[in-house]
DNA sequence: GACGAAATTGGACAGTCGTCCTAAATGTTG
DNA sequence: CAACATTTAGGACGACTGTCCAATTTCGTC
């Protein structure tokens, strides 16, 4: 027997992928199922709304962004570093942020569109980026600018993703990555040091 | 009487607003109805289809900002205070923002992730930006930069926007703002200079 | 005022949506 | 093998969707 878990773990899974691709609401209840290979009404047994499916889905999109964050806690050296590895996202996942933009920023968007109850939830993924963020530049002695430069590397991901989205442009995300660690480096020079304006 | 042309252009205000506010998708011809007070089924003696709506409301906006930036090529003096224009839209319209997010990014955005037919008609509006932008680079002497600090600035635009309506922080975008129009600043401080990376 | 064109109405239509229930199948345990 | 709980399949349901049409009203013109 398949047990029940793994079931719903794969609804999840599909679901995400679903929600990136088309958009929550464009996506219905036959897609998943044809994609898990299910009958649609099974679903109800599992969750009992379609609003149920999209907080598992923000639920192991948070899970997933910890980990992938707790990750590069461990794996690169110094505070710099990480966050070259956020910035450098947007050229690892470029094929899909050009395809479906990004994934949480789309979400977030739509979500606050028709102010959906589980808006708040999905936007704990850019909070949590945030606060990642801010904490590397804290520990990188940016001080009480720590937080605008957090925010400031958040938006330009954003910025950098519809673009690419829009555009489909590969040049462009590679010359906005070497100008945002350009600007990086500039922080870098010296502690306590306000950013470039 | 009413002429036709008269009842089609508010169906087509209509649907700009509802567009932008819930999405293209999310948006109903029921919708779209009520809110000009007609009834569901006179929209097919101006409308074939939704998709001509949308059709006409890329179009009306297509117009509505050629206008605008028509008004900023004549009013404004001086390249650079153009482009100051705008970057102060994200604080002209910064209300509208944080509740829907840029109005050009997220039906680009949603129009891309179901490879919608209009979907290239729609960039054009952000074309239409990037290119007047470039434009005003050039005229600043940026030369071959010009169209890099062009696709710069609107990526801004897009990051705070999508960042404004995720978090409704108003006093991060006034930051932005003045963060960009110091970067803007340090661009005009030399003929055919290069962008600071 | 009568006529024809223009504009609007309200509803029919086939399809899809999320939800929900019952019956069947499957797996687990005595 | 029997009794049981777990899991799944398939379809019914009411509501809503975009589309389309026939009947009606409104208008400009003779």
């Amino acid at each position: 027997m398949v047990a029940a878990v793994e079931t719903r773990r794969q609804i999840v899974d599909a679901a995400d992928s679903l929600f990136y691709a088309q958009g929550f609401a464009q996506t219905s209840f036959a897609d998943i199922a044809a994609a898990v290979k299910i009958s649609r009404g099974n679903f109800y047994y599992h969750f009992k709304t379609k609003d149920e499916i999209l907080e598992a889905v923000i639920d192991k999109r948070l899970s997933d962004r910890r980990k992938l964050l707790a990750k590069w806690d461990e794996t690169a050296d110094g505070a710099k570093k990480r966050i070259e590895c956020f910035i450098r996202i947007v050229i690892v996942n470029q094929a899909k942020i050009m395809a479906y933009g990004c994934p949480v920023g789309t979400l977030t968007t739509e979500l606050a569109k028709v102010d959906h109850p589980s808006r708040e939830r999905a936007n704990e993924i850019m909070v949590l980026f945030g606060d990642w963020l801010e904490r590397q530049f804290r520990e990188l002695g940016c001080g009480e600018s720590s937080r605008d430069n957090a925010l400031h590397v958040l938006g330009w991901s954003q910025g950098v993703a519809t673009l690419a989205q829009a555009f489909k442009d590969k040049a462009y995300v590679e010359r906005e990555v070497s100008k945002i660690l350009t600007w990086l480096d500039g922080i870098t020079a010296g502690p306590e040091q306000k950013h470039s304006q």
